[in-house]
DNA sequence: AAGATTGGCAACCGCTGTGTC
DNA sequence: CGACACAGCGGTTGCCAATCT
């Protein structure tokens, strides 16, 4: 959201990303995946930069982003991070499954920095791992619905999806971890996701076929070992076939 | 109701690190 | 070893929406 998107710079685009262009991204890595940011724009029919591709890609785009409010776990764990590492966004991302270190900076600026000059972290108040992971695990329900929610924005043809996050998200979340996922679900009707998290595993199994998901809990690694497994899926034809785009 | 201010956040810019030739 | 290209990182900008006056 920067400079308006009708703003060109030699020949190239910048501003916000369209809907359009989200597709074309999205539908690139799909095909060919991620072999240079610097090449890829123009294969793949974008006047952008490699550098906005990427980011836009993972910050935004990469299906295992994790968007929304942060937890107080989350919070805690930054506000930690940053009292040993400083500014260093990455390494801090790094320990927060699912969130960029844009976000995480953003994050930062806008209601961390303020909370840490009014109550400096220290070491006493350090999460344990478990309570970050049960945090995390509790926040899948969260992060589907967002991961839909993201589908609904990018595709705006299609009538809403929703996630059922009440009883059959307790439900859904205790099983997934516990079980196998049902993997002879019918893949081919992806036009309805539904509302559990094997219908969105069959989902995002052939949304995204390619990227290396860094997943940091069991639903969703079932998702990115599925998602790793069948990559004769396109993206183009889904869009085409199955929304109409 | 309308203008001013503030907060949130997507995206850009410049620098640095790393790999290749 | 230096030059170059590319990827990644952190700082910063500026638009938009919410809130305040």
């Amino acid at each position: 959201m920067r400079a308006p998107s009708c703003e060109m710079n030699r020949g190239l685009k910048k501003g916000s990303w369209s809907l359009e262009e989200d597709h074309k991204l999205i539908s690139y890595i799909n095909r060919y995946g991620i072999w240079n940011w610097s090449q890829m724009p123009k294969f793949a029919g974008l006047w952008r930069s490699g550098k906005s591709c990427r980011l836009r890609w993972i910050n935004y785009l990469k299906p295992n982003v994790k968007r929304g409010n942060f937890s107080k776990e989350e919070d805690e764990t930054i506000l930690h991070s940053h009292s040993l590492l400083g500014n260093r966004w990455s390494a801090i991302a790094s320990k927060l499954p699912g969130r960029t270190d844009n976000e995480i900076k953003n994050h930062w600026h806008t209601c961390l920095k303020k909370r840490a000059t009014r109550n400096p972290v220290h070491e006493t108040t350090k999460p344990n791992g478990s309570n970050i992971s049960l945090e995390f695990e509790a926040n899948n329900v969260h992060n589907i619905q967002q991961l839909v929610n993201h589908i609904n924005d990018i595709i705006p043809s299609r009538s809403s999806w929703t996630y059922d996050d009440d009883s059959s998200s307790s439900n859904s979340s205790s099983t997934s971890t516990d079980q196998e996922v049902d993997f002879k679900a019918d893949y081919n009707d992806i036009g309805s996701p539904g509302s559990t998290f094997d219908d969105l595993h069959c989902f995002w199994k052939q949304l995204c076929p390619i990227e290396n998901l860094e997943l940091g809990n069991n639903h969703q690694n079932l998702f990115a070992e599925s998602i790793f497994q069948e990559s004769n899926h396109d993206l183009n034809s889904f869009y085409n076939h199955d929304f109409g785009i």
